[in-house]
RNA sequence: GGGAGCUUAGCUCAGCUGGUUCAGAGCAUCUGCCUUACAAGCAGAGGGUCACUGGUUCGAACCCAGUAGCUCCCACCA
């Protein structure tokens, strides 16, 4: 077999396999007898492009399903994108610019065209790629949150909640992204500290020389000032109790109000009021009727109400008002101020309180399921302290603002005759006669639909139900619903995975899935979040070009434990690689003993035992990585999987129990090791799939299709012989003592030694044949008496010899020995210092006084044993 | 302003309800090796007063209090 390269090559291997896995149909799901395992993936945006994010989230994905369909489960990972109302609206928009064409321009039939097309242009590419990472996703149940029977079960979903009694339509203040035209939601909103100023005002007090100073950062809403508010026992200003003041340049006269929301602190202890353009002020306004005037556009620009500076963008007036309000002598003082900025989650533009009429879901009762649930771990999270902010966002939730001023999207099924009356239905037809209930005036073409499509997020919360056809077809769903893992990223805990929760509960009666596994976020090496502004992420098929998509997905894995963030460093796909290539060369040597198999040689006693310790290893090993899984630690059962393919296997089992050079191998040691590699490539297939299905497949003649890892069975953990393992650790450790006395002494390996050993306790003999094998040596035989000129170690008591070879720096051994005996000195003393304490014999446990004790004795022992080689050395 | 979390080898992290290994792993570093599967490798080695200060205890990386630093989430101080 000395055709088989010494480099494994992931390009020639990867797509082959794919296309095998996909011809035979290996990750569809039907419904069937055996117990569901279900994933639905986090839908990318339709027409993003995958980034390290989505390789971390996927690849964790990919490894718990591939497990899950190996233990026997009808695994099922539903994939599908996501419509991204306002992000790709945006892209739609921008790109429409750029040939010249202006949204308002189109008509709404029109825009979603040119939507719908590059929706078909991009969309799917990204699911493209998640096929080079190797997702053994059901592609037959590929779904997009606008896929017709998806769209209807949104409207369906936002008509059965308004009939509830849980939609409702309201006037309140928004945020508004002036970039995007459209309300968001609070979650939307990202708050950013910003350098800004802080500008001090003053207005004339009516009827008097008195001036009142305020502090605002943005001057520009003077235009829409109301009033002047103050804190009523704030003492400095109580003689403008009553009293009215002139709002500068538009000389408007306002009314001094007072009320304990203002501090007395900030500023100047005075604050200006304008119910339009901030929350806190609309909040007084209602509370003291004030007058509201609405001095900007939709736009972000001045409007007629403001008076002056119509048509001009917000933060131009904002310098241009600084001017002229100094020009006319009304700036006390200007501040430098640092303060908290919203910001569009996707225009990024400086977000505009305004007030508006919207839809609400009133989400106080149903999130109550919800917080519930996951507080007493129905829902479990991993890990499990994102559990408090959940709790806290629950616990605060607010009414969901669901429509947005966009035309990509889930329309609102709601109809509005002239008069404003309207109702919410599927059709015109059925608005119609539900208007017409109560009197029969209006005609089907008096009604307009809404304008306005929902939140992104609104057709996203059923996602777990509706990509079964959830309302539609109840089988499919019933089977498959509740999921068991979702594997996401906590920033979306609020947009998605709580409103999952929700409407899981209030849809199917029932949790959507059983664990969240939260993700950390994908960093460089600085700590700095991946971005493509900053040009810090790389692309990942470019990695997975690089190291091989089996490397890059242990490279994901190696550092990223649940919820922390993970600092990615292409090394870390090298060290993939490096391992894949180490496993091909394992199997090379396995299989090169094909040929030299003999049926009529026996089975030597080092490979006898090799193959014994070799099981319980992988048994204990494989108790442990079960153990891993159950508890989400992926990554730790990739460490075990790790050092037990290069350690165990490799460094101590192959080299156990390889053949020495030149002779054959009998055929009970080749079997043995091809079984045992074989439950090894299970182990490793959902870390590296394309490699194990590849050796798999060489190993021997599987049957098509069926024949694959894939669907495997997943090992069973047999007995553990901890004798036998505890053996083979005192094994290693002579082994490494006669290995550093090679090292030490320049000894070559080729240079056979004989071994001798005095017994000072029992020994087991189990692993004798694998020492002298593995060691090289010629002779191994007991010793009443120590060994005069010999290098010496001592493992368990027992100290081994091995005679002077050639010429030796007897001093150095000497000076080596006497360090260790200072040591050891130490040591003893340190516990008898604890033994003698009287305090600590009496309240310690006595496993604990045992255990000191046994430390006790056994120091005195080997500090005998040392005494007496360094007098063999005089 | 409120809440949560973190601080253990150069780096990334384990360390379960305090007690068998003078604190563990992987990577990186250093030394020696192209030894007949693998230099994408092999054999070794070094490296930590477990953030700091006090307390509880026979005993603390682990429990308690305080200090410092870092991170995240939430929140309407203009």
């Amino acid at each position: 077999m000395a055709e088989i390269p010494s480099k494994y090559d992931p390009i020639a291997t990867e797509d082959k396999w794919y296309a095998y896995w996909m011809e035979h149909k290996l990750f569809k799901s039907v419904p069937d007898e055996r117990t569901p395992f279900t994933i639905v993936i986090p839908p990318p945006n339709v027409t993003g492009v995958l980034h390290m994010g989505h390789m971390l989230n996927n690849t964790i994905q990919d490894v718990l399903v591939r497990r899950a369909r190996m233990l026997g489960f009808n695994a099922c990972w539903v994939p599908g994108t996501d419509h991204a109302s306002i992000a790709t609206e945006a892209k739609v928009v921008q790109k429409l610019r750029k040939e010249g064409i202006k949204k308002s321009d189109l008509s709404r039939d029109k825009f979603l065209e040119h939507a719908w097309e590059w929706t078909h242009k991009h969309g799917g590419i990204i699911l493209e790629q998640l096929k080079k990472l190797g997702a053994s996703c059901d592609w037959d149940r590929t779904r997009f949150t606008m896929d017709e029977k998806y769209y209807d079960s949104v409207i369906d979903t936002f008509i059965d909640l308004y009939k509830k009694g849980k939609i409702y339509r309201g006037e309140r203040m928004i945020n508004w992204d002036p970039a995007a035209l459209t309300a968001l939601s609070d979650e939307e909103v990202i708050h950013r500290e910003i350098n800004s100023k802080l500008y001090y005002v003053k207005y004339k007090v009516v009827g008097t020389d008195d001036f009142v100073t305020i502090a605002t950062t943005r001057p520009e809403t003077i235009l829409g000032d109301t009033a002047i508010c103050i804190n009523p026992k704030d003492e400095r200003f109580k003689h403008l109790h009553g009293k009215r003041a002139i709002v500068p340049l538009v000389n408007r006269e306002v009314p001094i109000i007072t009320d304990d929301y203002v501090e007395m602190e900030f500023g100047t202890g005075c604050l200006k009021v304008t119910p339009a353009h901030d929350m806190n002020d609309f909040l007084l306004g209602e509370k003291h009727k004030l007058e509201v005037i609405n001095m900007m556009n939709d736009n972000g620009t001045i409007s007629e109400a403001g008076q002056l500076y119509v048509g001009m963008d917000r933060f131009d007036v904002r310098v241009k008002i600084v001017e002229d309000l100094q020009a006319a002598g009304h700036i006390v003082k200007i501040e430098e101020h640092i303060n908290k900025v919203g910001f569009s989650e996707r225009s990024d533009a400086v977000v505009e309180p305004r007030l508006s009429l919207q839809w609400w879901v009133s989400m106080k009762e149903l999130s109550q399921p919800a917080l519930e649930n996951v507080m007493n771990d129905n829902i479990r999270f991993f890990p499990p302290k994102f559990k408090n902010s959940y709790r806290n966002w629950m616990e605060n939730v607010k009414d969901w603002c669901i429509s947005r001023q966009l035309w990509w999207g889930h329309r609102i099924p709601a109809w509005f005759a002239p008069d404003g009356n309207f109702a919410v239905a599927k059709t015109a037809e059925e608005a119609l006669s539900i208007l017409n209930e109560k009197s029969n005036k209006y005609d089907i073409t008096d009604l307009t639909q809404d304008p306005d499509v929902l939140d992104t997020w609104f057709s996203s919360w059923l996602w777990p139900i509706s990509v079964f056809d959830g309302f539609y077809k109840k089988e499919e769903v019933d089977y498959y619903y509740p999921t068991n893992d979702l594997v996401t990223a906590p920033e979306i805990m609020f947009f998605w995975v709580a409103r999952m929760i929700i409407a899981g509960y209030e849809y199917r009666g029932e949790l959507p899935f059983r664990n969240v596994y939260y993700t950390g976020i994908v960093r460089d090496k600085q700590g700095r979040k991946m971005s493509k502004s900053l040009g810090n992420s790389p692309d990942p098929l470019d990695l997975m070009a690089k190291h091989g998509a089996d490397g890059v997905r242990v490279g994901m894995l190696f550092s990223s434990p649940a919820g922390n963030d993970l600092l990615f460093d292409e090394g870390l796909c090298e060290q993939g690689r490096n391992f894949a290539n180490k496993i091909w060369n394992a199997f090379r040597l396995v299989q090169s003993w094909e040929e030299k198999v003999d049926a009529n040689l026996p089975q030597p006693d080092s490979a006898k035992v090799a193959v014994q310790w070799m099981n319980s290893k992988f048994n204990s090993v494989l108790e442990e990585l079960n153990d891993d899984y159950d508890k989400f630690k992926i990554n730790e059962a990739l460490m075990s999987t790790y050092k037990l393919v290069w350690d165990d296997f490799c460094a101590w089992y192959l080299e156990m129990a390889k053949p020495t050079y030149g002779s054959g191998i009998d055929k009970k040691t080749y079997d043995a090791s091809i079984q045992i590699f074989e439950k090894i490539l299970k182990v490793l297939h959902p870390f590296m799939p394309f490699l194990t299905e590849e050796i798999w497949q060489l190993i021997s003649n599987r049957e098509a299709g069926k024949g694959s890892i894939c669907i495997a069975p997943w090992p069973v953990a047999d007995a553990i012989d901890k004798n036998l393992l505890a053996q083979f650790d005192t094994f290693a450790e002579i082994v490494i003592g006669i290995r550093n006395v090679r090292k030490d002494n320049n000894i070559a390996n080729k240079e056979a030694l004989a071994l001798q050993v005095k017994l000072n306790e029992a020994a087991p003999s189990l692993f004798d044949a694998a020492l002298m094998h593995l060691c090289n040596l010629s002779s191994k035989a007991d010793t009443q008496d120590k060994v005069p000129n010999s290098f010496s170690f001592v493992v368990n008591n027992n100290e081994y010899f091995i005679p002077f070879t050639a010429n030796v720096d007897v001093e150095g051994e000497r000076k080596k020995i006497n360090e260790e005996l200072q040591y050891t000195l130490g040591f003893l003393k340190s516990v008898e210092a604890k033994l003698n304490n009287e305090k600590f014999a009496n309240n310690a446990p006595a496993a604990v006084l045992e255990g000191e004790r046994k430390k006790q004795s056994d120091a005195l022992s080997k500090i005998k044993v040392l005494e007496e080689k360094l007098a063999a050395l005089n």
